[in-house]
DNA sequence: GAGTGGTCTAGACCACATG
DNA sequence: ATGTGGTCTAGACCACTCA
């Protein structure tokens, strides 16, 4: 069989279409039976396809009717997907710069050991970044890892100063998901100094932890942001 | 064919089996091959209902080993699923009460009417609560409704107090999905007097819109809330 | 009535994990 | 070597929508 099943692929090339805007919001797309016929594969591994694109609300089903393409889609997915933790992702066409505050190896604080799992004595590696959208501070972002699974980290330049493509591309870590905690706090003097705010303006403030498989965490971080930069969520039924 | 998917009834039986804690968080369920002959179906079918499942986070799949009970579930499904709305909803044990300070019908500000899609001339209800759990008041909520849509919203009182049930039980409006917008705000004074806290107090700051189907909006809301009553996201892969 | 998606069958071969 | 989940087939009948 070929590398990539074939649902994958009919997957991308519909996905594709939309992005090329072949296939335009609330347009049909071609009936189960006739994509089945033109790929010459069973309807089974098409509705596969489309469960797959429905999952991510790239189209729509109508009993009767049609499968069509999402009206609201290519808006609206910023955070549901772990691909957002790329501070960038939501900002594709803003200039992101990065100061990079600290890299290095640590013996981290118990809250941070306890979040990783970590056994005394065991290291971590701790980034503290400041994003910067165009020329204005945006979020500081502040990382722990554990030393043991990405060693390499505590010296190597970080690719597009971006965490994630990091450690997916580099450290060669596949991330599976993430709990993230939203809430809001004052800016400290450090914070406000960085951020070049008054001390005491509010901040949006997320605590996450990131896990390599189900119950492996990766990395735990607390980020500040500037509420100018808020996050979206999207909630279904 | 019965009224209900046989898929349906399997998902539905291995979900009650976890909450009853017949199936524990790591135990190992039925293989796909064994479940299709307990209930006498396919293994599409079976797997119909663990895909369904593993959507949900509630069970995990490996290939070659089985397919096991999450370990995390019942925790961390908090944000991303609609019935979140409910503002009970994560605070299951906690003793909320709801301090109504406005319920009526208006002429909507444009804002609120442009997020609606009303056209001028067409009227809004305002629900304006606080929430106070155990005592303390924790969030402002601040909802606009379309008034053809759920007239007798301006009167009639809410079910529990919450917006969300009388919705779904009393109006019979099915929510389908919605786009929350988080940040963070300083308290204005009425703000800090409703919430007992300092004007200027960093608050969590929430702006939503909910659709009853892919694009008709039926609630456009504000939220506030204090730092301690954070919220909690699941992202994946 | 014709076409659509929803459900379901009874098989098959494969890649992978574990003993 | 055995058993697991991953992929796939070539059909089938049903419920629904729309012309």
């Amino acid at each position: 069989m070929s590398p990539i099943p074939i649902y994958e692929k009919i997957y991308n090339d519909i996905l594709d279409k939309i992005a090329t805007k072949v296939l335009e919001p609330g347009d049909r797309i071609p009936s189960e039976t006739e994509l089945a016929s033109q790929y010459g594969v069973s309807r089974m591994t098409v509705r596969q396809a489309l469960d797959q694109l429905r999952t991510q609300h790239a189209v729509v089903k109508r009993r009767g009717s049609g499968t069509f393409v999402a009206l609201s889609y290519g808006r609206s997915r910023r955070l549901n997907k772990l691909q957002a933790f790329r501070f960038e992702a939501d900002l594709e066409n803003a200039n992101v710069r990065t100061d990079i505050k600290f890299q290095g190896r640590l013996d981290p604080p118990s809250a941070v050991a306890d979040r990783l799992g970590l056994k005394p004595g065991q290291d971590a590696i701790r980034v503290q970044r400041v994003r910067i959208v165009e020329g204005r501070p945006a979020a500081i972002q502040d990382s722990w890892l554990p030393c043991s699974m990405v060693p390499q980290l505590a010296q190597v330049d970080l690719i597009d100063s971006s965490l994630y493509r990091t450690l997916t591309e580099l450290c060669r870590i596949r991330l599976s998901w993430a709990e993230q905690e939203i809430s809001a706090s004052a800016a400290t003097a450090e914070q406000a100094e960085w951020l070049m705010i008054k001390p005491g303006s509010p901040l949006i403030a997320t605590t996450r932890i990131t896990y390599q498989d189900s119950a492996t965490p990766i990395e735990y971080s607390h980020g500040w942001s500037r509420p100018e930069f808020p996050l979206i969520v999207r909630l279904d039924a």
